[in-house]
DNA sequence: TGTACATCAGTGAACGCGCGTTCACTGATGTAC
DNA sequence: TGTACATCAGTGAACGCGCGTTCACTGATGTAC
């Protein structure tokens, strides 16, 4: 079986990013070291090692988006449904949470629209099912990012995580901001 | 007047990383460049580079510290008290994002700590005065406080913000993860 | 007031290093006859 | 089946650069007499 090499370049490149916490701190030379190549062959694959870390935060869309569409299709349940998607987007984040850094640093964040008017639309289908007294589905929606993305980025490689239950945590956030009635608030 | 060169550093440092919003793009010797010095002559006034990033990570929590003491020091009303220190820790944030990145981002936050207990302090006073339903300060502070991450860290340097008004945002995700009834809510 | 000297903050040159990128190359693989 | 050749992914050496850090130095400032 031929090896992959642009593949394994992107899994190199992606074990630097959460080894190194970073991706400022990722190197051509170092990638190529990773992935066990001499350092002129990642040009066979990319343009520069921009390009490299471009896609590594590519590929980390298409797998946050995967991954919440996976955890949510098939739930009926608007309230299930929004906090499947949440706790699926959480769960993403921390799984590699240098790389869910280079997605929403400095960078631009084009594909994180798409997923966003996924979460107004599930905010919306509560306010519809009469399970959430929002008024502004889109603003409180954005509250609830804002929140699930903090959740996220402070508690990243905390080891003693104050407070409950992670799932609690973003059930609470995400119930209280999007106004739905549940036990959690 | 006699220039005090080691303020010029961490205020050389500061705009660096700013400028580059990274900690990890700043070098002793560009932090030289930018003070107007030799690269040695930081050697005078810090160990080595890490020890002169300490000293402004340093810095931004002492500024944090002040800045929301200066906003909740003499407002008497608890719920203005909480929404106040909130919204003078979302700007002193968004004033300097690079630096407040680096704060919380892998290194330790120890100075973190105390100013949390203020917080916990303030959602505390309001359960006391009967303006909040939590019946758990500490985890709600602790949601209020990653809430209030997720808005520095999502929006910092975002020019055209979704959503309402800051201070808007800040009542909003206070009020409710505090559970304190308001207007906001 | 003037002179000799100690102190010490900052300088300029130099070091070794890892970096991104280039270049001519090699050697395995596939194809034409 | 065997041979000659084209293709092309990956290599090794080399380049120039900015980096952190060291070292002996300089020149201004303050002090003792």
């Amino acid at each position: 079986m031929a090896r992959d090499l642009r593949s394994d370049l992107l899994t190199a490149a992606g074990a630097l990013v959460e080894r190194t916490g970073s991706v400022d701190a990722v190197s051509l030379r170092g990638v190529a070291r990773e992935a066990g190549v001499s350092a002129p062959a990642v040009y066979g694959h990319f343009a520069d090692l921009g390009d490299l870390l471009d896609a590594v935060v590519a590929q980390g869309f298409t797998d946050l988006v995967a991954t919440v569409r996976a955890a949510t299709d098939g739930v009926a349940d608007p309230v299930e449904r929004l906090l499947a998607g949440c706790r699926a987007y959480v769960r993403c984040g921390l799984s590699a949470p240098g790389r869910y850094r280079a997605m929403f640093g400095s960078r631009q964040v084009p594909a994180g629209e798409v997923a966003f008017d996924t979460l107004v639309d599930a905010v919306d289908a509560c306010v519809r099912a009469g399970r959430s007294g929002s008024r502004d589905p889109r603003a409180d929606a954005t509250l609830v990012w804002t929140a699930l993305h903090g959740l996220v980025t402070l508690w990243a490689g905390w080891v003693d995580r104050p407070g409950p239950d992670l799932d609690a945590q973003v059930a609470a956030l995400a119930c209280r901001l999007a106004l739905v009635s549940d036990g959690s608030a």
